[in-house]
DNA sequence: GTTTTCATGTAACCCGTTACATGATTCA
DNA sequence: TGAATCATGTAACGGGTTACATGAAAAC
């Protein structure tokens, strides 16, 4: 069964859920639309791919492939075949594949609460029961609090023996992670308030709305917006 | 010479240099005292101090030995350890050691604006020439310039084909690191401002807690200053 | 017609963890 | 005396990257 690691099979499970796709594209979206994801490399995403096909979850489609009769039945062309023509391929979930995804969106152990599985799930929200999402966001507020916990008293401990820069790092790192508590706080308070609005599908998802002074998701400022044609990490 | 990955040898010859320690208590060192260091495991530890060894960056020597029966002095009290503590191995500093860490410290590339690499920078900012200081904070804050560049584009392209989970992830991660360009301008301009201070002797100096609203800790009710049994991660 | 970008793949390696094995010392 | 903690190590594996190899389509 392989136990491809998490992360990388959730998101790419969850994003041929909205749309099949092909590897090269998938990983842009991985790097680009969903917040926190690091970049993949391809020597990460494809042998992935193979491996969700598989398990099943996925089947390889031809993408635009140009003419001539493919006489082979598919899948990898031989070496030591002339003409060995490639095309895109695009991957489709399967009903195996939804379901799996289904499952993996409701469970949640100990895991979903680290830095970046947390990045992951939370992308998916928009898919995941609203049940699910308290779990994920009290798990990881209660995560936090716990690491903040050990900086406060391995601060207390060592406090005089540090040097100032040293200090102000720990400072730094300690006031990001109550930031981030905050944030979470804010999100589980409008989770209380609104209403359900499980299962957004491609069409409008704007309305878990107000309830309170942060009903909804918590309103913040805009950007601008500029073309820019650049997009790959680093 | 084996290429030891930079941050793992660079965190340790720099603890060492302060003071000699055993493995055990290092890996201590290394998940508390500093910042944002992750908690290496001792299965990457000790091959690591070998390897330095090997080096000639460090000596390995016996902690205190075994008790012959104490009634006598023997009076070698082991390094930096509370009560009587005693070790196996102590690892020292040797000259080409410490000339190697100088030359690590003195020299900067393009991986030392990367997050870890850049926490470890800072962590012995206080052995850090004025010069190198800056070129780094300078450095990290252009690399998180080109981020936030990158996904503002990104969040401009893609912005209505997006949830509202998502976006918020996105808007919080961008939040994130506009917080820390603010952070690393506060610490650039005291920098210019204040005078150099190399080698921090425990004076005060360079307060940069000009910051106004948010300077200095936020008084937070701290000091639950339990002994506390449990200090490894996770 | 050449360069760029899109697109797929693989093999070698790197950094680090897990799980295990071992033993000494402290404490109840 | 036995449990907890201190202390050191290693073999197997895991998850990921880099560098490479290939080829098709689009842009110039």
């Amino acid at each position: 069964m392989s136990r491809r690691s998490g992360i990388l099979e959730f998101a790419v499970l969850g994003l041929l859920r909205e749309s099949p796709m092909h590897g090269y594209e998938l990983r842009k979206r991985l790097n680009t639309s969903l917040g926190i994801f690091r970049a993949f490399s391809y020597g990460t995403l494809y042998p992935c791919l193979k491996t969700l096909v598989a398990n099943g979850w996925l089947i390889e489609e031809p993408g635009s492939v140009p003419a001539l009769p493919p006489t082979t039945g598919r899948g990898v062309a031989p070496a030591s075949s002339l003409a060995g023509r490639r095309a895109k391929i695009v991957y489709r979930l399967t009903a195996e594949g939804k379901e799996h995804f289904e499952e993996l969106l409701s469970h949640t152990g100990p895991d979903s609460w680290e830095d970046e599985h947390f990045a992951a799930r939370f992308a998916f929200f928009g898919q995941t029961e609203r049940e699910v999402r308290m779990r994920v966001l009290e798990g990881r507020r209660s995560r936090l609090e716990e690491r903040l916990e050990k900086m406060r008293a391995s601060l207390a401990r060592t406090r005089e023996r540090l040097d100032d820069y040293t200090l102000e790092l720990q400072r730094h790192g300690m006031e990001s992670v109550e930031r981030e508590v905050r944030w979470l706080n804010e999100l589980i308070e409008s989770e209380r308030s609104g209403r359900d609005q499980r299962r957004s599908s491609p069409e409008s998802s704007t309305q878990h709305d107000t309830s309170g002074e942060t009903g909804g998701l918590p309103r913040h400022r805009d950007d601008n917006s500029r073309p820019d044609p650049s997009d790959d990490t680093k």
